[in-house]
DNA sequence: TTCCTAAATAAGAATTGTTACTATTTAGTA
DNA sequence: TACTAAATAGTAACAATTCTTATTTAGGAA
């Protein structure tokens, strides 16, 4: 973790106006130095080890306020319940931020992308998926 | 929802080896019949209007059955618990289906795909995310 | 067809991940 | 140093998912 996303961070958290607690400090830190999507409770098990009484709570409210100050996000498209897909086909997903909707869409081009040299020493790559992130129509109407 | 998906189901389990119960049958034609990527609850309620005694156990055994048959899909990664993710920087996941790990790269032709023009009519792309599956080094040394 | 048995189910309890409540503590300010 | 709104710790509540167990049933055998 550099001194430069720490400093980023006192920033972002001034600006938007919220106490700079010593937890907050931590938690922030604990996850900026690691690159391996850990959870809460990772996070609050290894936070733990240097603020023995922070609560898990701290640990749920602070992620999720840094993910509102646009500091931190979290993988997948919403974290709410597990969904099912029965298209088995290739495809990839259209998905709106704001209401959570997915749709497919159909794309050879996505089917076989070029992997990168980067991603070929991590392992074997059978398929990929695009993802395009957006607001849908009706979102958009309803706005 | 085609016949010929219905014809699939009952082919690969009776591969599978598991008794081809009314249950199964009308959750696998519940969630085939539909494009909206629903959650279990969603499935369960639309069930019950068919069949009234199906308990919500059952969709949750038999939809989780149904995925280890490759009948269907989920939705991102694996949404056991919310994972986070403290780097900002656009860029894209190297997942393996394993074991869950889950690795940042680095790739500005995935930051900007071409927005296939179906996807047009479904609302405004605002980030492409693209995530490539398969089975990382450590997980295929293991094996 | 009827019978048998392992597999599957319904109902409800338990577990797990996450959020809410409340008395106490603390950051930021004066 | 003292004040006050915000944040915290500890614990309870909640919601999604999985487990337990008595009962039912699909599929095969007689
Ligand atoms: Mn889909
Ligand atoms: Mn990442
Ligand atoms: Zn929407
Ligand atoms: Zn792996």
């Amino acid at each position: 973790m550099s001194e430069q996303m720490m400093a980023e961070m006192l920033e972002k958290l001034r600006e938007s106006g919220v106490k700079l607690t010593h937890q907050r400090m931590e938690i922030f830190r604990e996850i900026a130095g690691r690159t391996d999507h850990p959870d809460a409770a990772t996070i609050y098990e290894c936070v733990r080890k240097r603020l023995p009484t922070v609560s898990l709570d701290t640990v749920y409210r602070t992620l999720s306020m840094l993910k509102e100050a646009g500091l931190i996000s979290t993988l997948g498209p919403n974290q709410d319940r597990l969904r099912f897909d029965a298209n088995i086909a290739p495809h990839h997903h259209f998905v709106c931020t704001k209401c959570g909707k997915t749709e497919d869409f159909y794309c050879e081009e996505f089917n076989a992308l070029r992997v990168p040299s980067d991603v070929l020493n991590m392992g074997i790559v059978e398929h990929s998926h695009v993802e395009l992130r957006g607001i849908c129509s009706e979102c958009r109407r309803s706005n």
